[in-house]
RNA sequence: GGGGGAAUUCCCGAGUGGCCAAAGGGGGCAGACUGUAAAUCUGUUGUCAGUGACUUCGGUGGUUCGAAUCCACCUUCCCCCA
């Protein structure tokens, strides 16, 4: 099976702009491409990771892929579905979300001997002079078809400042400079970048007079039409400091029965074939399907390591058996004593549990709250220094764990 | 540059002097049912020393016994005209 073929199969493609061509070139593995990532955070989240995954199969297959950190890009920020406008960032803040991205994504692409390519906008973006390009590239865009592109429609609505609107042809002119750079005639990205990356074939095409093209990934979306990898404290971050090995496995652990296929053949590598006999399970046996997307998406991200230590943890935590060393956990000192006794409340907070003691009161009054195997059945309960000498573990609803042990 | 409108709790959105910690919906959390799924039903959803107190309705002042609600100024956003 070819990688085009493979890429297809799996779902991934959503648009091409030619896709006997980009066939042609990606499966003779020749090809450089690029992808753009614009450092909106300081660490890259599940949204990112499909692009990553692509640029590593391309890689496998012989290609050479760019990342782009968007160093310039994100001084201006993408409207691209968004209903709002970005907040502005400095330029401190971009440079080290900058930075942080690198230090991903070199785990996860082999940036060795020119394999790939790493470059930042920046570096030819904030040196424009404005008039120079407008002249340049100002003739080559048309104000009528750039209203038309579903982007800015969704923001004619709401308002759409000139900053944002400058933001395609920021974009179609990093193409075009890596065109000239370093022969990149691809650009792969989400499907909702599909407008700014037309943007910049059309501009090769008119400045160069040269054939470029560009391909979307499908967005990874919830069978609810979300994206996939939001919570509602935010994205599914990659860095272990930010969302925790555990805390990922859970993610993909807990997905919707309806997902799961989907998941497994547009980001693992699993064979297809093996994906295809499991798209058979039904009922229950998906919870192993499930299993095994969080498994390799874990040893993925966070190692073979990690990945065993938070299936462990989970399967200790779900089926009462194993070891709660891994799960996620907080240490209280002596100090948080009153009188040689802390409530229930209070450790409740302390834990991450809940968000407040009113939060907490209300939990442990519905019965949602165990504390060392018990259900809490009153919100004065105390606990010694001794109680949670050996580890305390807390647990709030059926999945929410989190272990106290003494500093 | 001129004219008009808006800002409410996590989000949308009601509220136009006391009955307002603020309707309704969404989302979240918890309980029941389950497969660590979905759907459904129930409860809950500002904080704290919880039958009470305190802080919230863009900001700052003011009127009033009493303000999310009235007045002034400011900030931000939207719409129409240029």
């Amino acid at each position: 099976m070819t990688v085009f073929e493979e890429l297809k199969a799996r779902g991934l493609i959503a648009q091409l702009t030619d896709e006997d061509e980009i066939r042609d070139l990606i499966n003779a593995g020749k090809a450089t491409f690029y992808i753009g990532f614009d450092p909106t955070a300081d660490s890259l989240h599940v949204g990112h990771f499909m692009a990553l995954c692509l640029m590593k199969r391309l890689q496998m297959a012989g290609n050479r892929p760019i990342a782009l950190i968007g160093g310039g890009t994100g001084m201006i920020g993408d409207p691209s579905g968004r209903t709002d406008m970005r907040q502005m960032m400095t330029p401190e803040i971009i440079q080290h979300n900058c930075d942080c991205f690198k230090k991903q994504m070199s785990k996860f692409i082999d940036f060795s001997d020119d394999k790939a390519l790493m470059v930042n906008n920046a570096d030819w973006l904030l040196n424009l002079n404005y008039v120079n390009l407008l002249r340049e590239v100002g003739a080559c865009f048309s104000v009528n078809n750039m209203l038309r592109a579903e982007c800015y429609k969704q923001r004619m609505e709401r308002g759409l400042s000139f900053l944002e609107f400058n933001y395609m042809i920021m974009q179609s002119y990093d193409f075009y400079m890596l065109y000239q750079k370093y022969g990149c005639q691809m650009q792969f990205g989400g499907d909702d970048q599909w407008s700014n990356m037309l943007g910049g074939t059309e501009l090769i095409r008119k400045k160069l007079g040269k054939n470029a093209y560009a391909m979307t990934i499908t967005l990874l979306l919830t069978s609810e039409g979300k994206k996939m990898g939001k919570t509602q404290s935010g994205a599914v971050w990659l860095d272990p400091d930010k969302t925790s090995p555990y805390d990922f496995y859970q993610y993909w652990r807990n997905i919707d029965d309806a997902d799961v296929i989907k998941c497994l053949r547009m980001l693992t590598f699993i064979p297809l074939e093996q994906i295809e006999e499991m798209a058979k399970w039904e009922g229950s046996e998906l919870n192993h399907a499930k299993e095994i997307l969080a498994y390799e998406l874990c040893k993925m991200i966070h190692g073979e390591e990690e990945a065993n230590k938070a299936q462990a943890t989970s399967r200790s935590l779900f089926a009462a058996a194993g070891d709660s060393s891994n799960m996620p956990s907080v240490q209280i000192s002596t100090e948080d004593f009153d009188n040689g006794s802390i409530d229930i409340l209070t450790l409740l907070v302390k834990s991450g549990l809940c968000t407040s003691k009113s939060d907490a009161r209300r939990n442990v009054e519905q019965g949602g709250i165990e504390a060392g195997g018990e259900k809490v059945k009153s919100f004065t309960v105390l606990f010694s220094e001794k109680d949670i000498a050996d580890g305390l573990v807390l647990k709030k609803g059926k999945k929410k764990f989190c272990k106290v042990t003494m500093q």
